[in-house]
Order: structure tokens, then sequence, then C-alpha cells
RNA sequence: CGCGGAGUGGAGCAGUCCGGUAGCUCGUCGGGCUCAUAACCCGAAGGUCAUAGGUUCAAAUCCUAUCUCCGCAACCA
């Protein structure tokens, strides 16, 4: 019987459209996938969406459609965009599923009866102003941390998860399976962070909003992200707590969830958590991978250097981008994406080493013996060395894919490729066509050849399946096989080969540069929404001043705040700012700004602040202080 | 002194655990070849391995300190 491998994706968030580096992902579990079927794993992978939560509710008010409407849609386009880059999943799961909800409600109600959870009030302090709750860890002495007002006890009904009690148990599992997290250098993140300080229960329902599932035995409540989401790992094998289906007792545990390194926490410690709780058995491996970074920077809306994959493939084409994102990025830390660097690879690595290569192969065979795969033959020491090179780099391939080493594995490939291309240098096939005599030898290494570039086309079926489509086409074989892998020599002698075709057209790089520029998507800031009216009346209860700012330095213990003295003509006060990311405090000693001199004092990080200088704030690297003109009166009012 | 990671030729990375000729891909320059997609092959230039100390016969690798960058946590009245 087969051994199972079951791996996983993070569902995607239906609030927009996945990104290429959202894309990379379900593109780097889908060649784990792959390579897993094609080495005889029976493999279930699973992706899909998550699709509850208030932001995803807010949106759909926003837009002006239910709920449902809005994550039908963006799930369409997510899965959409997955099979247009051939992701091979066996499942797609939706949170908004049907069995996935009944199933949910069902966990949650079994953690509920075995006393896992637990309704309780939000211990917390409670805020008026603020409309918040907190814990009395983020008070900052005994006020509020938003507002720095007074904070009262109070309460609001919500259900807890009592992480604690697992916590030693998780500690204890993390450290005995040192191949659970990884990269392992994230390992320490988490116990030190996180579990060695201790958890405290984690708050697992809502009640402020309703777009989720809800707790059935206490309408008003709704499951919160956690539960809902995670669970999902299971339910998509039929798991519900009274009847596990008969795919999850064949797939779970998961052999490898896939995720992205900011949600490892949830992974390593919720999640294994919770199915303490269920008393299931935990994941064999949680793989936070880096990120792809555009340009060297994160990818967001506000920067406009969000690419999507549609986008590459129209310049590149499915396979390149896959190959380009599987290739490029390193194991633990972040890889970057430009027009430029895809360009370069596609043409060097797709076209030149390999395009190029299989072309010149099939039509020498073509040229010199009718298009027939021509006899082995007798092996030569060159011979020798291109056939080890091929035998080392299956080997290779296997040891790096184990450790989820994608990058490194196509590497291998390439490799056997670089040194077939070699091979004809050396081996000069022109010149032994021109010597009836050497006719065997032709022969021979034509085959030894052609049996490279099928081993490498084996070997690319996980990554660029298309291309090893292509390629096993023009070779004229279907021992597409693993198992054909065995010993050089795998390919069929006499057979036809198909007619030769470029694979990859070379790109002229300079032409694409230009393309760029359009391409990358404009600024398109979120600006928000108008605020309802107020009357002249209610403006003037804000006391606007100009104020001269005196001293400048920054906080300590924080990156973002500046301490700054102004001078309002009547006094001076000390005010705290968060802008330190975006000016120094040279830049802003001598300047006169405005003030909101009335605001209620806040004391943040532990200095007092008296007041609020107003700047624009586009979110990310778009903050703007407003200055007034040098000689404005310290104090003036504004409005 | 919150926790952790990283600094290696022009670019991107490996090597660091287990000290001993600094390696790979791309780019640049020179040469070769003509089966092939201006491709392919060979050769060369280019590195005080962040900095300063220390251990050692020997340090990119081990130890100490410093600088810089990046995650996470906190923080934007």
């Amino acid at each position: 019987m087969k051994e199972k491998f079951y791996i996983t994706t993070a569902i995607a968030y239906t609030s927009r459209v996945p990104h290429i580096g959202n894309t990379y992902e379900a593109i780097l579990a889908d060649a784990i996938a792959r390579y897993k079927r094609l080495t005889g794993y029976d493999v279930f992978f699973l992706t899909g969406t998550d699709e509850h939560g208030e932001k995803i509710q807010k949106q759909a008010e926003e837009e002006g459609v239910t709920p449902k409407e809005h994550v039908d849609k963006i799930a369409g386009e997510i899965r959409r965009i997955w099979d247009m880059m051939n992701v091979s999943y066996d499942k797609f799961i939706r949170t908004t599923d049907e069995d996935h909800m009944r199933s949910v409600s069902a966990i949650f109600k079994k953690l509920y009866d075995q006393g896992d959870i637990y309704k309780s009030k939000y211990v917390g302090k409670y805020c008026v102003a603020c409309e918040s709750f907190y814990t009395e860890a983020q008070l900052n002495d005994g006020r509020c941390p938003d507002c720095g007002g007074p904070v009262e006890t109070a309460s609001e009904e919500a259900y807890f998860f009592k992480l604690s009690k697992y916590t030693d148990r998780l500690i204890e599992h993390i450290e005995t399976h040192p191949e659970f997290i990884q990269p392992k250098a994230r390992k320490n993140e988490m116990i030190n962070n996180f579990l060695k300080p201790g958890l405290s229960d984690l708050c697992v329902s809502r009640s402020s909003f309703t777009w989720g599932i809800p707790v059935e035995f206490d309408p008003g409540h709704v499951i919160y992200v956690w539960i809902d989401a995670l669970s999902n790992y299971i339910t998509a094998l039929g798991y519900t707590p009274e009847k596990k289906g008969e795919l999850y007792q064949k797939y779970w545990p998961a052999d490898v969830h896939l995720i992205g390194k900011d949600i490892l926490r949830f992974h390593t410690i919720y999640w294994p958590i919770m199915l303490m709780a269920l008393g299931e058995p935990l994941p064999k491996k949680v793989f936070g991978h880096p990120w792809l970074l555009m340009s060297g920077e994160k990818m967001s809306k506000s920067k406009g250097n969000v690419i999507y994959a549609e986008d590459l493939v129209k310049l590149f084409g499915v396979d390149a981008v896959r190959y380009f994102v599987l290739s490029e990025m390193p194991f633990s830390s972040d890889g970057s994406l430009t027009y430029s660097l895809v360009a370069a690879r596609y043409n060097s690595d797709l076209a030149n080493i390999l395009g190029n290569l299989v072309n010149r192969s099939v039509a020498m065979t073509k040229k010199y013996f009718g298009g027939l795969v021509p006899e082995p033959g007798e092996r030569t020491e060159l011979d020798d060395e291109l056939i080890e090179t091929a035998e080392t780099a299956v080997k290779s391939v296997d040891s790096h894919m184990d450790e989820l080493r994608v990058a490194d594995a196509i590497e291998d490939v390439f490799t056997l490729l670089r040194r077939s291309n070699k091979y004809i240098d050396e081996t000069t096939p022109w010149l032994l066509a021109k010597n009836e005599a050497d006719r065997p030898r032709l022969a021979a290494v034509i085959y030894n050849l052609l049996e490279s570039i099928r081993i490498a086309a084996v070997f690319l079926s996980p990554f660029i399946p298309e291309t090893s489509k292509k390629i096993f086409a023009q070779l004229g074989t279907d021992k597409k096989a693993y198992e054909t892998l065995s010993s050089f020599g795998g390919l069929e002698s006499g057979k036809p080969v198909g007619e030769p075709a470029p694979l990859f057209a070379r790109l002229d790089e300079n032409a694409l540069s230009v393309e760029e520029a359009p391409k990358e998507e404009q600024k398109k800031p979120d600006l928000p929404e108008i605020l309802p009216q107020i009357t002249i009346d209610d403006f003037a209860k804000t006391d606007l001043r100009a104020a001269k700012i005196l001293e400048c330095e920054p906080v300590k213990k924080s990156d973002k705040l500046l301490r700054l003295i102004v001078d309002i003509g009547l006094e001076k006060r000390q005010i705290v700012s968060g802008i330190a990311k975006w000016y120094s405090p040279e830049q802003l000693v001598g300047k006169t700004v405005v003030l909101v001199s009335n605001l209620k004092p806040a004391v943040i990080r532990g200095v007092e602040s008296n007041g609020m200088l107003l700047a624009c704030d586009n979110g990310e690297d778009d903050v703007h202080v407003v200055f007034l003109p040098d000689g404005t009166v310290p104090g003036s009012k504004l409005r």
C-alpha cells in the first residue's frame, strides 16, 4: 500500500484578491504535492479560503452586497488563480461550506462540554472613551493604553479556551520534536516569546459581529477565527467529534502545514493545543515559509508595488512564473521579485540552459538519425561523468525535497542540464557526424543526451509541469515515471522523437523594462470615508494652536515615538508623537506645528503627552507633519 | 539592558554546527565552437568573509565587545 502524505496551505482570507506573494504558497505546496505523487505517495493536498470575520462583513456592507456574495466572488477568483497556476489541490475548502460549519460548531460544543472552553467575562478593564477592553498587562500605569484615560472594571460575555492547561505539554512536544517547527530558527522565538512567559486563555468568540459560525447553544456569539479557520485542516477530511471520516482516518495527521512565517504562532501554539484538547495527534511539521518581496519591500497596496500572478503570467507564462518563485526563494530568508529578475532567470535558465539544450539535442536526433532515438552503445569515460551527474542528481533532488528545499532541488536538476550542455561540447557530435566510422559513437552520445534530458524532465514535472510535458513530447517518450530513473538508460531506442520547437522564446530584457513601469499598479491609498457632519460648535471644541518645537528626542524603548517640548505661547508643553520613523529630532526642532492643545493628557510608554500634533497619515511610509510658516506666533489659534 | 535572525567579490546566495586551499548562479572581460533560441563551452578579473580584540600552529567558522540591517513583541493623542 502506498504511504500517505497530507499537505495543506493556509486558507486564504477572502478580503481581497491574492497577490503573487500569496500565490507563491500555493505554488510551493503544489510543487511538493506533485513531487510526492511522483515518488509514489498517496497525496492529499488541501487548500482553500477563510471567509468569516468582521472585516469581511464590513467590506460587504461598504460594497452593498451580502457577505456571502462578497466571499463567493473572491473565493472564486482565488480558485481561478490557483487553477491558472496549475495548482493540483485535491480539495478546495471554504469555511462557509456547510459541513465545515457543522463540524466547527460541534468541535466548539465538545470543547465546551469537556470544560476546555468556558464562558466568562472579558476579564478586563474597559475604557469607555475607546469602547475597548484591555487586560491588566496591556494597561499603562493603570490607564487606558490607547487614550491614557481612566479605565473601569467592566465585562462583556465571551468564550475562552484554556490554553494554559496545555502549555507544558506543548513545550514538551516542541522540545522533543525538533522537526515540528520549520525553519528551526523559529522555534526559540515561539518558546521564549510566547510559551515561557505563559499563555493567557484565548478568547474564541465574538459578539461584536455576526458573519461567522454561531455558537449553537448561545445565539449572539459567533466562533472567532482561531477555531473556525484552523480546524479546516481536519474538517476538510470529514472530521467531526462524533465521527472521524474515512479520509481523516487515512490522512491525519498532516505531514506538512505550509504557511506564511507571519502566522507561525497560530499554527505552532493555538492549533496544536486545540488538537490536544480534542485528543487528536499533532501535525508532523509546520513550515513557515519566507515572503516574496517586491524589490526587497513587502508588497502593499499603499506602496503601489503589488504584483499579481496574472500580470507575470501574461509576460512570462505559467511555468516561468512557477519556476521563478520556486527557484528564487531561499529556504528561510525572504526572496525578491522584480520584472527584470524574472526576465533574467527566464532567459538564462529556461531559454538558454533548458530550452536550448532540448532544442539542439532533438534537432541533432532529427538531423543525424532521421528522428529515431539511437542505440546507447558503449560507454566512455566522458559518458560516465555525465551519467554520474545524472545519478547524483536523482539522489540529491530526493534529499532536498525531503527537507522541503525546493529551490535546491531545482538547482540539482539544472546542474544536470548544465553538465549536458558541456557534454555536447566535449563530444562534438557535429564532428562525429562527418565520419561514418564514428557513427556508433555519435549514436551513444545522442542517446546519453536524450536520456539525461528525460531524467531532468521527470524531475521538472512537479515544478514546471507543462514544460515537462512538452519535453516528453519532443523526446517522443512516455517514460515519465519515477521508477524509470532507477538506472540510466530508461529511454527506449528506435522510437521517433517529436518536432523540435523552442520551449521558451528568449525575451528582450530591454524591451521588458519599458513595459515594467505601467505594469506596476498605481498608488491607491485607501482613503477613509468622510465622517458624519458636525456643527461649527462641535468643531469649536477643538483648540488648535501654533506650537513651536523647542526640544525633541526619541522615547527610549520605542521605535515610533518622539518626545517633544513645544512652546504654545501661554506655556510649554511636553507631547509624545509617533512619528520617529519619518522625522528625526533635528528635522523638527525650531519648526512650528499645529497642536491639539485641549486633548486629554495620556501616558504613552511612561511619558506624559499633553496634546497631539497634526499630520497626514496614509499608512505606511506616507506620513507628513503639518508645518506652519516660520514666524508664526506660538500660541496663535487656528480656526 | 524584551526575544530572535542576518552581515561573504558588482547582484543574489552556499559554506559557520564538526576550525585547515573562500564555493555556486547571474553580470563583466577575453578565447573557443557552430548541433542549437546572438545560444553553448573554456578561461580571467573581482572578496581585509561588517568592525575591533581574543583563543589556536591555523579562524568566514570558536569566544568577547561594537556597528548596521531584518523579523517578532511593545509603541503611533
